[in-house]
DNA sequence: GAGTGGTCTAGACCACCCC
DNA sequence: GGGTGGTCTAGACCACTCG
């Protein structure tokens, strides 16, 4: 009994248009779009139409306008992983940063029930499981493990682990064409296990704040699992209500 | 050496006009606004800038618009408070609900280096602190701790404490015209003190998930600071990152 | 100065709600 | 049917960037 849209707007299925396009990839990450006057003829519609087109894909940080320079397509770039994805920061306010990265371990099974049910995959899919420890001002504040399916980025299993980037989401765009649009993440408080309290240096037992995400891409697919568990005592989660 | 903005959109002073308005409280919470076309008259601008102002404060959530009938200033109703300011889902994806609170103790009292300086009160202020119990499906789930100034809530004193609703917001707003507009969070993972076991018959030490809150109302005071344990063994705190 | 996004207008018409 | 928000247009002009 779900209630159909009776009317869809002009600058709606443009959006959705849009949309489509870049997740073919016909346009590149960083790359300009045509110019709005360009775009509004191409599609027929007046240039309030198609901004309000794109006003809707800026929202969804698809694109990103520069006043005077053009329309381009967003990128995973620093500031973007700092905003959008990183929410862990230092209790004294100092400069913010994304943490560095060492990887512990990194295996293809499988696909565990979980990630089965996460990643959206079936039986018989296999994922690269990635267990890594990642650093803010030198200490090891967050143990962390991801899973995401082999099938949907070959080739990374072979990739030395030492050339793993801090920031896995630029890889996945630059290498894969693969955009990660939003997540969904889901916080706990756990105890640390034996395996979280050796490479943590803190006791077993001890609070741990555990985030879940899924991350998905641009047409809402799940790309990627994670487990963080972060260790809270000078660092906290930071999230804005409005 | 901040940069000055050179150049401010009349959309952007009318919205800093109706937000001052609203601040005012000159249309109270549910009353419809007049017409978006008397609005641009009295104003003197053309209807697609004053939508344009209107549309600032619906994204801020000061503003509901309802399509045939009007704009009305919004209210902290059920379905706000719950997806606005209540981010704890069951793990079981059922029926999503808001809990139900006893208070367990509330007193006035000189507010502590931490309060004066969440509430930005100075060092004589009284604040009320509240502790209360919160329950989700009949279960104790939430041991929280409030205050609020006495100056900005009087009489809040010698409200009996079981005639204090379940969700203060709408209390400020209905008795007060203390309206909550944003709030940021800062979330933790702590271990459970004697008084968080007693309430929420745990054990001592076992993970809670610590939430601090600062309410702030239009005009970006503070007006609330709220610190809340929760249970996160059959719930989680959920964050869409879009 | 040429090109881009950003603002603003006046007016027409549409979808929706309620009387 | 009358009023409200929602869409769409064509055109003008402004602010900004870059060569």
């Amino acid at each position: 009994m779900s209630e159909q849209p009776r009317f869809r707007p002009l600058y709606r299925q443009i959006s959705e248009l849009l949309t489509a396009r870049l997740a073919t990839g016909h346009w590149r990450p960083g790359e300009p779009l045509p110019s709005e006057t360009d775009l509004a003829r191409e599609y027929g519609v007046s240039q309030g139409t198609l901004r309000k087109a794109v006003d809707d894909l800026v929202a969804r940080r698809l694109l990103v306008r520069r006043q005077g320079r053009g329309t381009f397509v967003a990128r995973h770039d620093h500031q973007r992983s700092l905003f959008q994805f990183f929410h862990l920061h230092d209790d004294q306010q100092g400069e913010r940063q994304l943490p560095t990265t060492r990887v512990l371990a990194s295996q293809t099974v499988r696909a565990s029930a979980a990630e089965r049910h996460y990643l959206g995959l079936d039986a018989r899919s296999r994922v690269l499981r990635i267990r890594r420890l990642r650093y803010l001002a030198g200490e090891p504040v967050i143990h962390e493990s991801l899973s995401v399916s082999v099938a949907r980025f070959p080739g990374l299993v072979t990739l030395p682990t030492a050339q793993l980037p801090d920031t896995l989401y630029e890889l996945y765009e630059r290498s894969y064409g693969v955009t990660i649009a939003h997540a969904s993440e889901q916080l706990r408080a756990v105890a640390a296990d034996a395996a979280d309290a050796a490479v943590l240096n803190i006791t077993l037992g001890m609070p741990l704040l555990e985030i879940h995400r899924v991350a998905r891409d641009i047409e809402n697919q799940p790309v990627e699992w994670r487990v963080s568990r972060c260790d809270t005592r000078h660092h906290h989660y930071l999230n804005e209500l409005d």
